[in-house]
DNA sequence: GTGATAACTAGACAGTGTCAACTTTGAGGC
DNA sequence: GCCTCAAAGTTGACACTGTCTAGTTATCAC
């Protein structure tokens, strides 16, 4: 709902941009909102989150300091904006792993973790930034943050279901917590990669074996 | 009680500093150096990581707020000197729990997992410190710290071990990969914890109930 | 056209880490 | 006991940070 009116405000602003002239004054910016969402994301990515900081973002985008405060409402609100859309992506992975009809579960298990861990990998700042403190903690969370984050917990509670259904887990066991040690576990290994404390990146592939392997030692 | 002991230990100080006289110049404060890493500790207890300033502390402590360059590089010197005391703590808490010979190996298991989990619940913001990337990532870890964490690691490594070898893991499988997925496991599941996402502190027992059988139905 | 209002700007303030230059002090060699 | 010197502690300064207030400009609804 707020997505939406989200995008018809920015076809609209673009419209209103490119109405007359293409080189139409630049007092509004037309996209600002969207466009700090994307620039603090690349700035994350390329040098982390310390470096991220409000005035760099709006200079790099070429507005002046302030000028995000009319987006977002303070840092934390857009940095929680960055987070959503790492839910989103992350979700998408989970989504189309789970979807690989022609493989084994046991191999889509193993691509679960495999494919969750590498997320982390591939966006170490940005995993960073989506489950950690900063965000969370204090009830700082957006509304729309936890409405993209939420459905991606959930369905983590659903993979878990399907698995215990499929006769890798107990049937009997309690989904969501098989499925808060499952995922404390990716996320435990992704996290101890991403801080620097596991350090051979080309050990991943192995790591991943294991876990399946202990976990699953007694099914099949 | 962390207080308490601090209250001492500065009285001791400030008691070695008026030797002599009771009334003896405060220039020097006598031992700066562990005074500042005891209420920079508690400061981080109280009230989080991102309350902890080096000038907040300075003038907590008494001093300038150039004081505690002399006695560390830079902030994060400071922040690796705390969390250096941190993994001193959890190697103590891991050795205790691995001495209990009057209980079976899967409870002194449970035990790891549920005292590993409640230590990082019990002190959130140095568990975050200590394993954060702010001290870890970018080779910004000092010498000190990594003479204090490694063992702590390796104690892991060696546990597993130990587990094997009473059977309950696999003895033939290879006890670095075996103990990196166990602390994966308890890491994760206690970051999760503290960074806010898993809220119900009231389940912890049952969480580690879980972790335990899901990684031991196949054994024993 | 005419408000109203959303979008944007500049100025200011209280923080922060850290560098450089200066002062005080205590310990050790004479 | 004095003198030296390095260690410990000081103030000033700089370049940052997030965010508040007040003012400016452009655009939309009427």
């Amino acid at each position: 709902m707020t997505l939406s009116r989200l995008l018809v405000y920015q076809f609209v602003a673009k419209l209103l941009v490119m109405k007359n002239t293409e080189e139409k004054s630049k007092y509004h910016h037309g996209d600002l909102r969207e466009t700090l969402l994307l620039v603090a994301t690349e700035m994350l990515q390329e040098s982390g989150i310390k470096e991220v900081s409000l005035r760099k973002l709006a200079s790099r985008v070429g507005v002046s300091r302030t000028a995000p405060y009319h987006h977002f409402k303070d840092k934390n609100a857009l940095l929680c904006g960055i987070a959503e859309k790492g839910f989103e992506q992350l979700h998408q992975i989970n989504k189309c792993g789970s979807k690989l009809e022609e493989i084994s579960v046991k191999e889509r298990f193993y691509r679960f973790i495999h494919d969750y861990i590498q997320f982390a990998n591939n966006n170490p700042e940005l995993y960073e930034l989506m489950f950690g403190r900063t965000i969370w903690k204090d009830k700082s969370s957006t509304l729309e943050l936890r409405d993209s984050a939420y459905p991606c917990f959930q369905f983590q509670v659903d993979m878990t279901q399907e698995w215990q259904k499929q006769g890798l887990f107990n049937i009997d066991d309690n989904a969501l917590r098989v499925s808060q040690i499952l995922w404390g576990t990716v996320h435990g290994i992704a996290k101890l990669f991403i801080d620097g404390i596991y350090t051979d990146n080309s050990k991943i592939d192995e790591i991943c074996d294991y876990a399946v392997r202990l976990f699953l030692s007694n099914s099949t």
